[in-house]
This record gives C-alpha cells, sequence and structure tokens, in this order.
DNA sequence: CTGCAGATGCAAGTTTATTTCATGTGCGGC
DNA sequence: GCCGCACATGAAATAAACTTGCATCTGCAG
C-alpha cells in the first residue's frame, strides 16, 4: 500500500470535491471494498459484497464510470471475459498482473522496474507516456511448482 | 505481419489440425475478419461484419473459445469496457497497445523489445511468462504534437 | 462414398448492462 | 443550524450480451 487506509478515503474525499463531486456513502462503500479486495472486482461482484449496504446495480455503474473519470479506478480484464475495476496510484502503488494459464488467477507483481523501458518504448514510437499496464500470461508461482515437479516425475 | 496472409491460414489449418478441430467456412471467416481488422474486436462486431455470412451468435462464442483455447488469439479489454479478440503470433506479429488520453485511439506499438525485462519480472515473481501484453497510457504522436505546439506557443 | 463425431443454427433462457424517472440527500449558502 | 437545489440514488423497465439444449448438417477419416 502506498497510502495508509485511513488516509485513503481523505484523498478519495479531495479527490471528489476537486471534481466537483459529492462524498456519499455509496461512493466510499465502493471504494473500501476495493481497497480491501487483494484482486480486481467486477460490478456483479461488487454487487454480491455491497447486497447488504443495499447498493443497486445501476448505481455501481455509475460510481464506477465516476471513479474512473477522475482517476480513481482503472479497469482490466479478469478471467479472460469480464472487465473489473482496480484502485490505481495513489490509492493503491503501482503493479502489474500475472494471467496464469492453468488457474486462472491474476497475480499481482510488484517491484516492478519498468519505468524507463516503457518510457523508452514511448519514446520509439513519438508517444508520451503517462502510465503503463503490464499483464503478463503464463504460470503463477503455485502451477509454475506443479508444472516443474511434474516435469521432474517425467 | 510476421507470416503472409495466404500463408497465415495454412497455418491456422494445421493449428485446428494438430488439435483435432475442423477446418470450417465459419472458422475462415472469423479468422480473415481478425486478420484484415486492424483492432480487436468483440463478438458483437464479429456478429455484424461477418452478418452476410450468417454466422449466429453462439456460435462466434464457441470460434472465439476455440481460438482462444489453441492460442490462434487473444482477449484483450477495448474502450475500457468490452472484451475484444486479437491474433497472437505467429499470425499476427507481437505489439503492444498504446490507449491515448486524449483522442482515446488504441495505437499499435511494434518495435518493442521488452521480452527480457518481462522475463525478470516473472522471475523476480517466481513466475513462468509466456507472453506479455503492455498497455500504454499517454498521448499518442498526433496528440503529442499538438501538445508540444501549444506548450510553445504558450 | 459413407458414417459419425464434431460443428452449427435456431429458439429459449439467463445474466449483465443501460435507461427513465421519481425520490432522496450532500453540501454550499444564508 | 437549517434550507434549497443540483447531484445522487433506487426501482422498474428495457436492451444488450452471453449460454444452453437440441435437432440438423457437414468435414473428413476410412
Amino acid at each position: 500500500m502506498s497510502v495508509l487506509n485511513s488516509d485513503a478515503e481523505a484523498l478519495l474525499r479531495e479527490r471528489l470535491q476537486t471534481h466537483e463531486l459529492r462524498v456519499t456513502p455509496n461512493r466510499l462503500a465502493v471504494f473500501r471494498a476495493l481497497l480491501q479486495s487483494a484482486r480486481p472486482l467486477s460490478v456483479p461482484e461488487l454487487a454480491t459484497h455491497l447486497s447488504d449496504d443495499g447498493l443497486s446495480v445501476p448505481t455501481l455503474y455509475r460510481i464506477m464510470e465516476v471513479f474512473s473519470a477522475i482517476g480513481v479506478t482503472h479497469p482490466v480484464l479478469v478471467d479472460h471475459q469480464s472487465v473489473g475495476y482496480e484502485l490505481r496510484e495513489p490509492f493503491r502503488s503501482h503493479h502489474d498482473h500475472l494471467v496464469c494459464s492453468a488457474c486462472g488467477r491474476v497475480v499481482d507483481l510488484y517491484n516492478c522496474d519498468l519505468t524507463e523501458a516503457m518510457a523508452q518504448l514511448g519514446r520509439d514510437n513519438q508517444c508520451r507516456v503517462n502510465f503503463h499496464q503490464v499483464e503478463l500470461h503464463g504460470l503463477c508461482a503455485d502451477c509454475a511448482a506443479v508444472k516443474g515437479a511434474e516435469v521432474a516425475r517425467g
């Protein structure tokens, strides 16, 4: 985490107010759900998680639209088929993803030092790069271990 | 392109036969549509493009499932909201994407030399990397030029 | 050419996403 | 503090996207 959870909400308040948007219980609830989740959440998943709070589905779509517009979240492809949302910096520290082709899980990869490589790629194409998002496809640590054992057994 | 279009179909035939799957007019039609498209296509888009061929929607979903299973295509997030399909190597040469925050276009970036950086990132996380997919966010060449001019004018 | 497993279309069903509109509420101003 | 208005929300209806079941058709091996 790049910020304490208690501070993250203050940051969200600030971000909303900058854009003349209101700080509502619903928006806070969605934000907290995303903060606590280890992986991107889709709208249907959010609907399940937040059913107690009585959040309606249309509201969830609207909130995700707002959050993405003001840079609080960004969408990620989950399970090769559905759209999930994930907090962006500085609400959550930057990381990239590995999609495991064996078990389908999306694993967060930290300690990525690709900023310079990305900037270079941008320069090579006359583009200006603000941020990057990398998705690796392969085997996660668990599945790679199993595969390794299989190979060893023959 | 990493292969001539005329050879690409032969390659597809081979790939299908390896998996004991049939070479059908429908599968060829979808393949050609993806070959000709400069960007990933979603199932609804494919349905529109191929309406003349009388391809039914369930068939399209089934074909995309097959293509993804045998590594002909892979899914990509399009317009921040829907799932599109794109040919993989060797049907189409590897490239990454830049999403322009100004005009919204998705620009293909070739000449990317990130393989080693990606492999390292995988090693750091005990993962095995098969391929990567990078999405840069920023300004495309056109918009960057305009922005540069604006700054120069003051 | 023939048979059969795989592929397809159609129709129905289910889930996911969007729109409309009346009601409720955050928050700026008094 | 409390008032009021514009933004936010929920419920219901609608539309779009995705699945499933089943009967028919067809690629292709023999």
